[in-house]
RNA sequence: CGCGGGAUGGAGCAGUUCGGUAGCUCGUCGGGCUCAUAACCCGAAGGUCGUAGGUUCAAAUCCUACUCCCGCAA
């Protein structure tokens, strides 16, 4: 494996375990990642995660805007293979034709479930028990190439998108490493996905950030796990956005209107919902930084809340 | 130069409008009560009020510049 010939293609945090493996375990020519963002208030110039590591190791980089109309000089350099993980782009065929061995992916889901952008935090959110890693040559659409390798993981209860991230991180990595001896030697596997069993897993939308009340509680629990720690569940009260980080379920019913807070108190902020309520445990107010409830007590007043509507 | 909020003992906040003894709720420590307690009672420690200048008899508070944190927008 020392003289496989490598293109890495990703760009979060997520595959910098994988691009660090495959550092030290192969010849890895170049690594392509998006381009570096202006991001906050400052427009600081960010570079990706997978930017830095290459930059530590001296590796060359490329950062096409569109990679479909930029490639040559990629496919220039001759790899055996090339391995993308949450690149975030749609790579043309020229390039999945280029490599010997071919391009292959690894995706943070059970293909053909959760295709797409953000299956962590979807698979959480869409309340699954299961989901996963798997390994799949590339084609031109979007991950619903064949698969070659799969790893399960249960979700928990508690999982958080962040919880569930980490392990994801740690199996992608060993998946990886383990799957590969047989993509090179060519003993591996190759199933098509089914796809009438194919679910969709798009990137997180604002809306999909705002928790809606007359919803479940069970399905709130699932929303606000499922977008902690990044990008955040949010409802507003009074023109403010409340995100809101933690939660359990609550087990009494109300008759009041759903959003409605019942409660404030070391166990939690109480709100209604279509079934029953949910308890706020962990919340952040614009301005200030997360803080637990009991913080949050401290430094407000029980009734400045008790009795108002979220929305 | 995108819009806005913020920085005050270990934590969360009030005090800033209108300058004049550093305050609240917790936590910590000590003691008490209790079979016992995360409960209750008594007491104590702990703060150059983000930084640097300026105004003033006097600045957390007014003026100037800067640093850092956060919400929104991208």
């Amino acid at each position: 494996m020392k003289d496989l010939k490598v293109i890495f293609m990703g760009t979060p945090e997520f595959c910098v375990p994988i691009l660090d493996k495959l550092i030290k375990e192969c010849k890895v020519l170049a690594v392509v990642t998006q381009p570096d963002k202006e991001v906050g208030r400052k427009k600081e110039i960010v570079f990706s995660p997978i930017k830095k590591l290459a930059l530590e190791n001296n590796i060359r980089i490329f950062q096409p805007i569109k990679i479909r109309e930029d490639y040559e000089e990629i496919i220039s350099l001759n790899p055996d293979i090339i391995i993308t993980c949450a690149y975030g782009q749609i790579v043309p065929e020229e390039v999945l034709n280029a490599p010997r061995l071919g391009c292959i992916n690894v995706h943070a889901s059970l293909l053909p479930k959760l295709r797409g952008g953000a299956p962590i935090h979807k698979s959480i959110i869409y309340g699954y028990d299961k989901t996963g890693i798997t390994i799949m040559y590339m084609d031109k659409g979007m991950d619903t190439g064949d698969m070659i390798s799969k790893v399960e993981v249960k979700i928990e209860d508690t999982d958080t998108a962040e919880t569930l991230h980490d392990k994801l991180q740690k199996l992608a990595v060993f998946l990886l490493m383990d799957t590969l001896p047989s993509i090179i030697d060519g003993t591996n596997k190759r199933e098509k996905q089914n796809e009438d069993e194919a679910t969709y897993a798009y990137n997180v939308s604002r809306e999909e950030e705002h928790v809606d009340f007359n919803k479940t509680s069970k399905e709130i629990y699932n929303q606000i796990r499922g977008l902690n720690s990044w990008p955040g569940a949010y409802a507003t009260l009074e023109d403010k956005n409340i995100k809101l980080w933690l939660s359990k379920i609550g087990n009494r019913k109300y008759d009041e209107e759903s959003g409605t807070i019942v409660g404030l108190d070391k166990n939690g902020m109480e709100i209604v919902t279509k079934d029953g309520s949910i308890i706020i445990t962990e919340l952040q107010v614009p301005g200030k930084k997360k803080m637990n409830i009991k913080d949050f007590i401290n430094g407000n007043k029980k009734e400045d809340y008790i009795g108002k509507i979220m929305k």
